[in-house]
DNA sequence: ACGACAGCTGATAACGTTTTCCCCATCTGA
DNA sequence: TCAGATGGGGAAAACGTTATCAGCTGTCGT
């Protein structure tokens, strides 16, 4: 057995060696062109095995052009939306014989955008899917240079500037949330709000809509984090108000962390006030009580966010972008207000 | 401005034109040599941005063999286990100036496990990083080629086979769980395992340690998935027998269900059964009860695996294997029993 | 009988970098 | 004054693959 430091891999002349024949004809067999004697073919693929040869990914990609590699760009990966997203593009690419290559963003400032995009880039990319949930992917979208392909995958109710979008639509999610509470006969809707959450936020934009068609009064906006802490924050001053009978929260575990805080104050969900939240994880479901929240299916979100960067790819610049709606789902979180 | 079809990626060529000197020229430059005079070093860079050139990254990790790209491979991505291990190997890689891709391997079979392995290694990647706590993981981990950097990530307590590792200590966490319950005068503690845990399962082995230096009773093995609905499924049943007085669960999401189901039964955690958990979830804390869990440090996992993985391409094939061990943190969800 | 053409194969030329090699200055020390 | 060192830079080779081109068989249609 060769010690490892002398090893060196059998690149494409080996095999031709070995298989005695030329080295074109051992690139095409492996591409499966045709014009090439099934006798060959044989001999090289024996040769194939035998030697254990694998293409050298770097000198294919650069001789042929074609890219292989797809770059996901995200402000965080561990969080339940970003990670599910994450893999339904990784699915969608493994189909496609694709791999995915993932680089968090920080955060917004240029330094850490511009870190990100040039780590990114360094590797022979066919096109990047950047994930616009948060600030630092929405100037990571922005920054990146021309002439690359680029879809965004995110929560907005339309395509972003003229880069093509998988999106879901947050609006209208957050806008039914809102009119499900209102209709519920809560006088008005509190709003625990996501950190980056501005204008850009449909969530936001949805609830406002709805409270401003019901001309139910807007109460000043709550900002948090997205963890479950920030939400429990929120809570132990919530407690304190008393004019608060419903609040939606931007996301599933600010509702929990909200709910517990209630809880441990000796207020009822959904008897004092009601909770709504936004993603559902699948432990919300077995809460008690369970959370009532909206539905958002990440993982189709990166399966037609890879769809759409395949077509970019293809030279179709001007794909379409898609745009789906989440689903309400009613559970214990929810009542009519008291009296 | 051109149209996007005739466009071209400057190349260093191009760079060394507009600057007037040698393409090697230019290549000492990006690449921080020395002996280069500032004058022309100047030249260079103005060029650089004015043309926003960028290096071909396949180009530049053929001909330097210089590889960047680092390859996880795992049987899921969006688990809280996997997403935080891969967590911090993006976080350590992207330090490091390096870039993580992910393959998940849908399955042990033979034939899912060679498919994603071909994927990956269709790439240029420096070195693999094989998740291993599951059977698709530790088949994958057997099936890569020889002389390629791999070092797997897992919950053993000790190296698997000859490959490098970064170890969290599940049996002495499992154990510290079961003696636990046994300290609070537990009979015996019953056990729900993750689906392809046998004796290759930490947790599983710490457990029955546990029993066996207690001289307590050792139940039969209940089997799970790793998802809520199926610890709720089992829970269904044990609210049906009447000699379970504490459970030590594979992972928090089967506790939670667990507990959940319990509940829905009329029984009380911890009153008439203790539960423990495994991972330490965020939101466990916040459940009610809260739930007792060993903590595991995913994010550090992944971490040093990843170093372990650049200590391994930098030629030291027997990197020392690390272990660290779990935390058991004592929430609400453990009491001693009844009577 | 002869050109056209399909089937098959090998030389050879790329692709965009980095590396190696060599040359030319200029400077130092004896 | 000259040998050697040192800073600086270009020409050319090399990395491992795929694309292009040209050549060689036969076979077929006319």
């Amino acid at each position: 057995m060769a010690s490892p430091k002398s090893y060196r891999a059998p690149v494409l002349a080996d095999v031709a060696r070995a298989a005695e024949v030329s080295v074109p004809t051992v690139s095409r067999v492996l591409n499966g062109s045709k014009y090439v004697a099934p006798e060959l073919a044989q001999r090289v693929h024996e040769a194939v095995q035998a030697l254990g040869y694998r293409p050298n990914g770097a000198a294919r990609s650069m001789r042929s052009g074609r890219r292989t590699l797809v770059s996901v760009l995200a402000g965080a990966t561990a969080n339940y939306g970003y990670a599910r997203t994450l893999q339904g593009v990784e699915t969608a690419a493994r189909r496609a014989g694709m791999t995915v290559s993932i680089t968090v963003v920080e955060s917004g400032d240029d330094e850490h955008v511009r870190a990100a995009i040039d780590l990114t880039l360094a590797q022979p990319t066919a096109g990047v899917i950047v994930l616009e949930f948060d600030r630092a992917g929405i100037n990571a979208a922005k920054a990146l240079p021309e002439g690359l392909p680029v879809v965004v995958a995110g929560g907005g109710s339309r395509r972003t500037g003229t880069v093509p979008a998988a999106l879901i639509d947050e609006r209208t999610a957050g806008r039914q949330a809102t009119d499900y509470l209102l209709h519920l006969g809560h006088r008005t809707v509190h709003h625990i709000a996501g950190p980056t959450e501005g204008k850009h936020s449909g969530r936001t934009d949805g609830w406002r809509a709805a409270l401003g068609a019901a001309g139910a009064p807007v109460p000043q906006i709550m900002r948090a984090d997205w963890d479950a802490s920030s939400g429990y924050r929120w809570g132990e001053r919530i407690a304190g108000m008393n004019d608060v009978t419903a609040v939606f929260c931007a996301n599933d575990d600010i509702a929990l962390g909200l709910m517990r805080a209630l809880s441990d104050r000796g207020l009822d969900v959904p008897g004092d006030i009601s909770v709504i939240g936004f993603d559902d994880q699948p432990l919300v479901a077995l809460w008690q009580p369970s959370l009532t929240t909206v539905d958002q299916d990440f993982e189709d979100l990166g399966t037609r966010a890879f769809g759409l960067l395949s077509q970019v790819i293809d030279g179709d610049g001007d794909a379409a972008s898609s745009v789906t709606a989440p689903q309400l789902v009613v559970r214990e979180s929810t009542a009519p207000p008291k009296g």
